[in-house]
DNA sequence: ATTTAGTCAATTGAATTAATCGATTATTAG
DNA sequence: CTAATAATCGATTAATTCAATTGACTAAAT
């Protein structure tokens, strides 16, 4: 059950833009370092993000990254869905990408899956980026009054 | 957050034999045609979850494999983690193998991995495999009546 | 003794995932 | 106009996982 690498950076990549918003353009090398993810692989994620309508960028001196909506707007399960696919543990049970199997109208396990999905769903289709930033910034400010 | 081949074959078998139970013993070749898996990797997953305590087999002629305990005592979590390791979808939020993350006092993203895990945990600690078999024999009734 | 069926370790090929590389294009500052 | 900057793109490599195969071995029944 668990999330890919792209998934996880993804994610990641979009709470530093989300911390950020609303502000200047953050760099790839930016986030990168923030976040501590491998430039050239977040280059390509990046990318993906880009292509499905949740970044913009901006290209030479002064260029880089910047989410192209607010982030009350974006959810996590958009963003697992762009890298990884449906959020379903197996294709059987997938609700965007149902995939038909031959023991279907008598498998046990069916049912189990599904509210397995239907939970994970429930969650990261619940929780924005803007919540995300908030909780993270509430959770620095705690950690610097040590 | 997929779920891997051997972790769905794993449920699968167990659930044949769960089906099977309390009965005569089951080969690996019963299995294997009964749930669509192939023969010789089924081979390596019986042996898995036997060395991991869940099954119990004897060789020669009329051997077989059969459940070391009773299916109520059996949870679908267990078999899971025998197979692919924690249910967590990323290992700082394992319960089980937790892992140390450097940016685990200030993560926005920990507490959402945290409740993901938990109610996949919550779930399938739940789910025994009697609970599953007589599931799937209603189902199966049902589907003869039409 | 022979057949049956589980046990074990090692290897292989295919597929997927993760990461890297080199070159190109757009933009800005000097 | 040109040099520097930073995103874009396609291709390649590396690592991991998945699925299957192999061959030899052990235990039990007829």
């Amino acid at each position: 059950m668990k999330l890919s690498t792209k998934g996880e950076y993804a994610s990641r990549a979009m709470l530093e833009l989300a911390l950020n918003y609303p502000g200047e353009l953050l760099h790839i090398r930016d986030i990168s370092s923030a976040q501590d993810i491998p430039e050239r692989f977040l280059e390509q994620i990046l990318l993906m993000l880009k292509r499905a309508g949740y970044l913009r960028s901006k290209k030479g001196p002064n260029g880089g990254y910047y989410l192209a909506k607010d982030p009350t707007q974006i959810t996590v399960a958009e963003i697992i869905r762009v890298m990884d696919g449906p959020l379903a543990p197996i294709d059987c049970v997938s609700v965007t990408a149902h995939e038909y199997c031959p023991r279907e109208s008598f498998c046990g396990l069916k049912w189990l899956w599904k509210e397995v999905r239907d939970s994970i769903a429930e969650i990261l289709e619940n929780s924005t980026f803007a919540d995300l930033a908030e909780k993270t910034k509430s959770a620095k400010k705690k950690k610097k009054r040590k």
